[in-house]
DNA sequence: TTGAAAGCGCTAACAT
DNA sequence: ATGTTAGCGCTTTCAA
C-alpha cells in the first residue's frame, strides 16, 4: 500500500529513474531490465502516487466536466461521449453535478484554479460567456458544449438551434397549424434565444404574423411548462400547437392538458426538444428534436485534448452538428380524424 | 496563475509557514497578520496547488463514487445525497460512470490505489464482495450502497428487499391475484436474490404454492423484461400479475403487453421497483417501490467521512432504510370494472 | 506568534 | 542504457 518507487528500484536492483522510465516512456530501457522492473512492481503491488506525479509533471491528465444537472439524459449522454473518448486518450474525467446552481458551478471552477484538472468542459452552464472567456484569457483550458463562445482558445460544439426550430414550426404548419405558441426556456440562455429566433424566422417563412402574447416563459422545467400553459389558457388565447423549447416543459404541458381536459394532439399539438427518454414512453408519444449528444461530447473532447497537448492549434475549433426532428404522435392527427386543428 | 505560497509570503511580509497556517487552521495567527496574508492572497489571485497539498498532507479530501450507470435516477439521486453531504463536510466527490461494465469499475479502482481519492463508495457495483473486502483489508476506505457486506470496516446502506417484496406480493394478493409472476434481475445480484426471497416468503404467507416456471430472468433491463414476458406467454402460462424486480423491466413488460394486446391492469397487473421518474408518466401509471435514495447517499457518506477522520469507530456501520410501496394504476382494477383478474 | 527547514514521491536534466 | 540529484509547492515539526 505504501510502497514507493525507491522500494521497487531496490527490489529490481535498479535506480528510481529507471523504474520511472519503465512506467512512462518505455524507450531507453533494455527489455531485460524492463522485465525485472515489471516483476518487482507486480510483486510489491506498487501503484505510483498520483499527487507526486501531478506535482512533478505539472499536469494531471484529468478533465473536469460541469453538467447543469446529471438527472437528465441530455447531460449524461454527452458525458458518456466525453468520458469514453477521453479514456481512450489516457485522460481521466471528473464529473461535476451543478444541480442547476450557479454557485455550485463556481465551486467547481476551483478544480481548474488549484490545478486538480488540466482542463474544464462546461455543458451549457449558467456561468456567463464573459466569465468563461476570462478563464481562457488567464491561460486555463476551457471548452463548452451546447453553446458558442467567440474566443480563439475555446473549443465549442453545438447544434444549430435556429435551423431545427424552423423545421419544427414548418412541420406544424404542414399539419395545418397557424396559431403556434412558443414556450421559452431561461430567458437569458443562448439556447432559448436562438430557438425563439428560429420560431420567429419560421413564422416569417410562412407569412404568419408574430403575436408576442404567444411566447411564454417556462424556464426549461416541467413545472415551468405546466404553469406557462395554464397562463396561456387563462388569457383566453386560441392556439392549436405548442412548440416547447425542451421536453421537460412539454411534459408540463401534458400535465396541464390532462387537468384541463385538452386532448393531445387533436385539440393541441405538442413538440419538445431533447429526445428525453420519457418522450417515447409518454402517451401520446412526444414529437421532439434529437441532438447527437454522445457524438457531441466525443468530438469536443478529442479536439480539446489535442489542444492541451499542443498537437494542434486553431484550425478547427467550432463544431456544429445536425439535429433531427422526430415526429411522433403528439404532433400528428389521429388516423380517422377528419377535423383540422383547434376543434375544441 | 502560477503564484505560489512563497509569493504570497513575500508580498505579505511573512513566512510561507504563516500563509499556510492562515489557509488551514486559523488559530496561532494574529488577526493582524491574518488580514495581511488574506490581502496578499486576494491581490495575487492565489490558489493553493492541490497536488502539492495532497502530496504533503497524504490525503486529498476527495471521495470517489462508482455508479453502475449514471443514466438512471436511482444512481443520480443517491449521488446527489452523497455529494451535498460530502461538500458540507469539506470533501470533494468524483463521480465515475461504470456504464455497466465491470472492467470500467476496475479501472476506477485505480483512483483509490494511486491515492487520488481517500475513499471509495460503490453504488451496487458488479465487483464482488470478495474484491471489495480485499481492498478494505489492505487498509483502503470503501463503502457500499444498496448492498450489505460483512466486514467491520465497510459502511453499508440498503433497504430491506425481503420486506418490501413481501408487501408488493401482499398488495397483489389483496387485489385478488394468486398467479403472480416474478421477474428477476441479474441472477447473481444480491438485490435479485433478496427480492426473490421476499416473493417466496410472501407466497408462503398467503398459502400460494410456488411454481418455478413463474420466475423469469430479466437482467434488470428494459429489454430483458420485454423478452421475459414474451417467454412466459409463449409457455402458455396463465398468470394475472407481474412483480418486476425493477421499473426498467416493468417498462419492458409494458412494451410486450402493448404488442400482444394485453391490457394493463385489467388483464395483467404490473408492479416495479425504484420509482423511476418514467413510472409516473407512463400509461397506466406504474405501481412501484420507492427507496429514499437521496437520504441513503447522505447517511452513508456522513458515516464514511467520520470513519476516515477516525472520529468514530465501529458503533454504527450498517444502515437499513425503509422503502414504501407506491400504488398507482398498474396494479388497481379500473373503477367500474366488476370482473376479477385474469379475465382475458 | 512566527520562521527555518525538512521532506512528501515522483520526474527529468545531466552525468556516467 | 542507467544512475544521481534537484526540485515540483506545500505542511509541519522544531526552534526562536
Amino acid at each position: 500500500m505504501d510502497t514507493k518507487i525507491v522500494d521497487v528500484a531496490a527490489k529490481a536492483g535498479v535506480s528510481p529513474a529507471t523504474v520511472s522510465r519503465v512506467l512512462n516512456r518505455s524507450n531507453g530501457v533494455t527489455e531485460r531490465t524492463r522485465l525485472k522492473v515489471m516483476k518487482a512492481i507486480e510483486e510489491l503491488g506498487y501503484h505510483p502516487n498520483a499527487a507526486a506525479k501531478h506535482l512533478r509533471s505539472q499536469r494531471t491528465k484529468t478533465i473536469g466536466v460541469i453538467a447543469q444537472d446529471i438527472n437528465s439524459t441530455y447531460f449524461t449522454e454527452i458525458i458518456k461521449g466525453i468520458e469514453n473518448m477521453a479514456y481512450a486518450q489516457g485522460y481521466r474525467v471528473i464529473i461535476c453535478d451543478a444541480e442547476n446552481h450557479k454557485e455550485k458551478e463556481q465551486e467547481y471552477l476551483n478544480l481548474l484554479l488549484d490545478r486538480t484538472i488540466d482542463g474544464l468542459i462546461l455543458i451549457v452552464p449558467l456561468i456567463t460567456d464573459e466569465e468563461i472567456i476570462e478563464l481562457a484569457d488567464k491561460g486555463y483550458f476551457v471548452a463548452v458544449v451546447g453553446r458558442h463562445i467567440q474566443h480563439d482558445r475555446i473549443p465549442c460544439v453545438y447544434t444549430d438551434n435556429v435551423k431545427f426550430s424552423r423545421e419544427v414550426v414548418k412541420h406544424l404548419v404542414q399539419q395545418g397549424h397557424r396559431d403556434i405558441v412558443f414556450l421559452n426556456g431561461h430567458p437569458d440562455a443562448v439556447d432559448s434565444f436562438e430557438r425563439l429566433e428560429g420560431y420567429l424566422k419560421a413564422l416569417r417563412d410562412h407569412q404568419i404574423p408574430f403575436r408576442p402574447e404567444f411566447v411564454e416563459n417556462g424556464h426549461f422545467s416541467e413545472n415551468g411548462g405546466y404553469e406557462a400553459l395554464k397562463r396561456l389558457v387563462e388569457k383566453q388565447l386560441s392556439f392549436t400547437a405548442v412548440f416547447a423549447a425542451n421536453d421537460e416543459m412539454a411534459l408540463g404541458v401534458y400535465r396541464a392538458c390532462a387537468e384541463l381536459g385538452i386532448r393531445i394532439p387533436d385539440q393541441l399539438a405538442v413538440i419538445g426538444v431533447d429526445n428525453n427518454r420519457i418522450s417515447k414512453y409518454i402517451q401520446p408519444t412526444l414529437s421532439t428534436v434529437n441532438q447527437p449528444k454522445y457524438t457531441m461530447g466525443a468530438i469536443l473532447v478529442e479536439k480539446f485534448i489535442d489542444q492541451m497537448n499542443e498537437n494542434q492549434f486553431e484550425n478547427k475549433r467550432v463544431f456544429v452538428v445536425d439535429s433531427e426532428l422526430i415526429v411522433r404522435e403528439s404532433s400528428l392527427f389521429t388516423v380517422g380524424k377528419k377535423s383540422g386543428p383547434g376543434n375544441k
